[in-house]
DNA sequence: TTCTAAATGAGACTGAATTGCACTTGCAGT
DNA sequence: ACTGCAAGTGCAATTCAGTCTCATTTAGAA
């Protein structure tokens, strides 16, 4: 949404204990610019294509790190490539409908499904850190279309 | 839980248009003595521990065509390798509680998130087809240890 | 028993992600 | 500003799950 500038980048960097460096701040430019989901290659791709000198390794060792810190989040969509997303702080937790057609992701929350899950936990004595969950099928413009 | 015999095996398969090999009747087997989620690798060994000659390639596309069929179940737990467990049925659908210490599975099922996901879907006009959802944290024990 | 489409085995291959190592750079301390 | 060096980067090699090719074998129908 808003355009952070790289001064911001830099010290939201620092914040969390890591380098500014020029690979890391265009990296969450480019995230930061964007509500689409990413794979690490296309992260590679983008940054190549805005200009940017970094290697693959440095992509994914970037966002390790950056989601080591908590400022980005790490989506398994079940088709082999990791994606990515700025998270919005702590707690920002959402879910994610995917459109198996045309790939769109909506995100939802919803708290009755939040409070059932604790529910769960606590009647059979777990104790939850984090929790995903995907519900895959055919978003509206793909029906219409099939 | 109930041991069936290779014969009701056999007819399973053929039941569902699938030659009954040997690999995929000793693969069943093996997926029908055990509630533990193993990878194809893992299943690979077990059945060559068993002194049952498979190759990895027959491990994968055996799974594949099971899935397919709806006698086995592929689950992503996030990690990399694809779990697989036999089905029980159409209506069997359950969702997974992970301990990341032991690794440990605990299965459940929600009507009420059931019913949130289905409202979720309307509200998006979404038509799902599948989804998953799975809760990561410490089991009893392993939290007893901690 | 014979025939053949389907299935298998062995190993080459793919694609995402990780690692080792030499080189570079952000930045703290002067 | 300058310097030292730990942290970070680039490249290429590597890992690892999973897929593919193709020659050989086999289930099961005729």
């Amino acid at each position: 949404m808003q355009a952070a500038n790289n001064r911001t980048l830099k010290n939201t960097l620092r914040e969390h204990e890591l380098k500014a460096t020029t690979q890391r701040v265009a990296l969450l430019k480019l995230l930061e610019s964007t509500q689409e989901h990413f794979d690490a290659e296309e992260i590679y791709l983008q940054l190549r294509a805005g200009q940017k000198n970094v290697s693959r390794a440095t992509v994914y060792r970037s966002l390790e790190a950056l989601v080591e810190q908590c400022l980005v989040s790490k989506l398994d969509f079940g088709d082999g490539r990791m994606r990515y997303e700025l998270s919005r702080g702590e707690d920002d937790h959402h879910d994610h409908l995917i459109c198996e057609i045309c790939g769109k992701v909506i995100e939802f929350f919803n708290l009755e499904i939040e409070a059932q899950q604790i529910a769960i936990c606590q009647e059979n004595g777990f104790t939850p850190s984090t929790h995903t969950m995907l519900i895959f099928g055919t978003c509206a413009e793909c029906r219409k279309l099939g």
